[in-house]
DNA sequence: CTGAATGCAAAAGCTTTGCAGCCAA
DNA sequence: TTGGCTGCAAAGCTTTTGCATTCAG
């Protein structure tokens, strides 16, 4: 999702557009890297040194209320976001903890026993191009977290 | 997985059967809520009240290190554990947070892209039954969590 | 015997909260 | 004007670590 698309949303919604958040949400634009808070934390800072993490952590999760953006819980130590808003599955390298985006297989049914399904949530878990060669070890140049 | 098949591959692959250790996969075996070490802490305590939160992640983080159980990543702010081994898909109330297990979709390929696929993490979203009334709100007496 | 496992206490992370001041609408 | 937003500091939780002790094999 494209900033501008973002702000309009907020706008539509009687969220406010203050410069933070609107540094926030430029700072996402494009970030197909699956940030973590702190990852975007250190991007805003760059262009803003003042901002702080109190700010992102509330503006993320704004964000995600709102639908814009959502949240990849696949590392349990902490929540990273996804700014790709269409259905996709995700590859998660368990060497590097790099995720990339895949189509998202076909899928039917959105109701299973009675539970109502909103959102299907698909993770492959395996070891990544980058990773292969050194399985489990460190990890090289892919930088994935 | 039966408390005694870990127990054995556990001696398989030379690791001790201590009575603490006794106690936690005891309390795993027919654990179908994909409960938090908290609570795995805490049912194992109603037997054994001296054990130590310390012991519990340890032997956690063993089993699902040799692949006995599996972590659970859906809750942002805790792991969960899950003692079943054979490959499911998991139904997650985004309302009181309960996790059901459903078969596994059939699926295909094990290798997307030169990413070495060694496990698919299927998660639909949604509301579970015993929320449904009251989507969103507080939940009642399905205690998912 | 001996190294793995335990348990206490403390530390480490990530995330949330309280609260005063600020500012977009 | 004013309620939402910001940011600092502190707290809250889960999880990890250091280290001395215990114990399974």
């Amino acid at each position: 999702m494209k900033s501008f698309q973002i702000v309009e949303a907020l706008k539509a919604r009687g969220l406010r557009i203050t410069a933070p958040r609107r540094a926030i949400i430029e700072a996402l634009d494009g970030d197909r890297s699956h940030p973590s808070a702190d990852a975007v934390l250190a991007r805003v800072r760059r262009r803003r040194p003042g901002i702080s993490f109190t700010t992102v952590y509330a503006t993320l999760e704004s964000l995600v209320e709102q639908g814009l953006i959502s949240r990849v819980t696949s590392d349990p130590s902490r929540s990273r976001f996804d700014t790709v808003t269409d259905p996709h599955d995700h590859l998660v390298c368990t060497s590097c903890g790099r995720i990339d985006d895949v189509k998202r297989a076909a899928r039917r049914r959105m109701s299973v026993r009675g539970f109502t399904v909103t959102s299907v949530h698909v993770e492959y878990h395996g070891i990544c191009r980058g990773c292969a060669p050194r399985e489990r070890s460190e990890s090289r140049g892919c930088r994935g977290r």
